[in-house]
DNA sequence: TATGAATGAGATTTCATTCAT
DNA sequence: CATGAATGAAATCTCATTCAT
């Protein structure tokens, strides 16, 4: 007879973790079923099988649907801000050297959630007003570290003075783009090849007559 | 007796004319209310309403509601293979003048179709195999203008020996960047802004040292 | 410039043919459509594209889908009413010679309508009260030289003073069921060996002792 | 704590009736529906609402409106099945007697039937393929008790040596004629006379003259 | 906490019927 | 007389959400 109707601290953080858990456990079944069926497509009952729990729990740990939609949305875009800054600061101070870093780590992040991120751009519009706006918070606070390097290079004239709003949203473009055209580039690049390719694209267009052998290899 | 039952001509000619027309007065009626809510958002009625027609008449003219989507998004891309090459011949040869002049044009249809550019990478997921492959041909068959200029600049020495099927979908991807990211770009950056800045990144790559003078004014 | 709005005799007497034939035209159709699908199923296009007119002239002769199902209905009911007796007088006037001849002749229409036997069956539920107080009238009507020939019999003490109103009702059960059992009765029966069969079955119980050697032929 | 969340065989039990119960419930308020509109015109919402539940609940237990038109002509086959053969071993071996109980019994589960009879022959087209196989099957099936009684009467001879098969799909013929033409035969006979002289009918075929006295009762 | 039976609104689609030509 | 485009009501079926257990 065990009751637990006063909460310890103890199962308070208990029930946390165990929230969390479940929580992913939903969220990763959702990315699951999405990537194959899409978001309209995909019936609360179908979610509900795929993490292996009840159809009556979801309820419990998200608001409806459309949350799931969003909470799962959110949780892509965590991964792009969360793990974008620690690869560049592994490479050091050199703003050229921090950008290319940021680009390829980018561009990982999009081939580890080809569906994912596809899924960002296909299901945004279903959000209400509220969520598109969270998004779109998210997408430029996740590019924070790549306008960081950008004005960085500029200030130190080792890049030419673009505009960086533009080029930051042409770098998140091109790296979505092997994600949003991957029934093209998948078939003749590598992952590899296209992050090379897209990097000296962009830094063509960066780098200074003066400065270019320095980064010669990038270049070639 | 005067018998006009046989199909005439002049009958079958008028049929397919109406029946044109009632097809764009659906297709139009689609374009706007899937802007509005999405496709599958959108309900029949609600199609119905917009075009002015009643719900079974829809199904005259079309299979069903995914045939509409489908009809819809090939027109927008029967825009882009129908308006860029005219454009380009309109400036003549010069492999350059022709890119720039490509680029501006599938910009504007872009900026022309806002909400159906954007429909084609939302809901392309949700057509059958056969629909999805019939629209990756399409695509491919639009930008066959542009893959020619940059073939010749190269050809001519104009250009630098660029990876000519990556610069192709890097060019598209950046015009329909501006309805993908419209919510971002359009706040701060006009049209003609937006194509200037972009041909100057797919410039800067693309001209070599010695001929960037005569393209100062777009390299700028 | 032919006028006809003034409808002399002769134009009346066209007329009536082209509507007589119009209707035939329809109703064979009706019939040819219903054996495969249903008449829920058969849809009034299904019906024009068979009977070779548009959707609207159906409507000129008929009230209505249900009205060509009632019109079907009795022109199916025609047929016995008006073969059955000439068939039975073609034999002369003997009672159970005229029986046989009338139940031969019964089983017989029923093979040269199979599916519209059965449609008998399977639709009259669907017809208005109306409809299905005309069918029954109608199936009562057809059997009445049956009834004759049963009648006449038993006066004449060569049959049997079996209860009438039953026997003839078996009877067309025993008729209808070549029909009504034909994927049972079809594959192991000719059409000749059931009418015999059954004829033997209603014989056995019709012909008292003292005369049964007269129709050893049928009993045996 | 205690955790029931497994699937305890007795929960599995309770399911299972619970489902049994369900089904019941639909199936008898989808012969009552039938009976009054026929199956074409009963929809869905009119079933749900005569079975006292919600629409989506009947699609839980069945796979849609032909499922539930299949197993309620099912149930009803079932019926003949099942209680046939018991009701023929209640009066022994003699294989009159049981011929006569089996005659007795399915008039009298026609007559408990009588709307569910009519839908047998009216929907069974209605049904895919499949459904009519199955369907055809289970009437033979039922139909073997019977069948074995004529077998061995035959070869105890005390029966004529008709042909079983047609004297089978006869009897039942007679039988389902008792719902077939109840808009006649319920208007002059009550159900013990139906039952009287079709077994008469039946008998005056079968029995040979040298034991016709010991059936006197049942032949007069 | 967890379940899944039950609900019922809403979606797509069909088709009998009408009517302008 | 003849057509068939157009209508819109009604049907089947799905599924997000709730709630008793």
């Amino acid at each position: 007879m065990t009751t637990d109707h006063d909460a310890l601290p103890v199962e308070e953080a208990v029930r946390a973790v165990r929230t969390n858990s479940r929580r992913k456990q939903v969220l990763d079944a959702a990315v699951e079923v999405m990537q194959r069926t899409g978001f309209h497509q995909m019936s609360m009952q179908a979610l509900a099988d795929e993490a292996g729990v009840s159809v009556g729990l979801i309820y419990k740990y998200f608001g409806g649907k459309e949350d799931v939609l969003l909470a799962t949305i959110l949780t892509i875009l965590d991964a792009f801000r969360d793990q974008l800054e620690p690869a560049m600061d592994a490479v050091g101070d050199d703003p050229v050297e921090r950008l290319v870093a940021g680009m390829r780590r980018y561009i990982e992040i999009v081939d580890e959630n080809l569906n994912a991120t596809v899924l960002t751009y296909r299901e945004s519009r279903t959000l209400d007003a509220a969520g598109r706006a969270r998004i779109k918070e998210l997408e430029v606070e996740s590019s924070a570290p790549l306008r960081a390097a950008l004005d960085a290079g500029i200030a130190a004239a080792v890049m030419n003075p673009v505009d960086v709003d533009l080029m930051v949203f042409d770098i998140m473009l091109l790296a979505h783009g092997w994600a949003l055209k991957h029934w093209h580039f998948g078939a003749i690049y590598s992952l590899d090849e296209y992050i090379r390719l897209q990097t000296r694209f962009v830094l063509n267009t960066l780098i200074p007559a003066q400065h270019r052998e320095n980064y010669a290899q990038l270049l070639s």
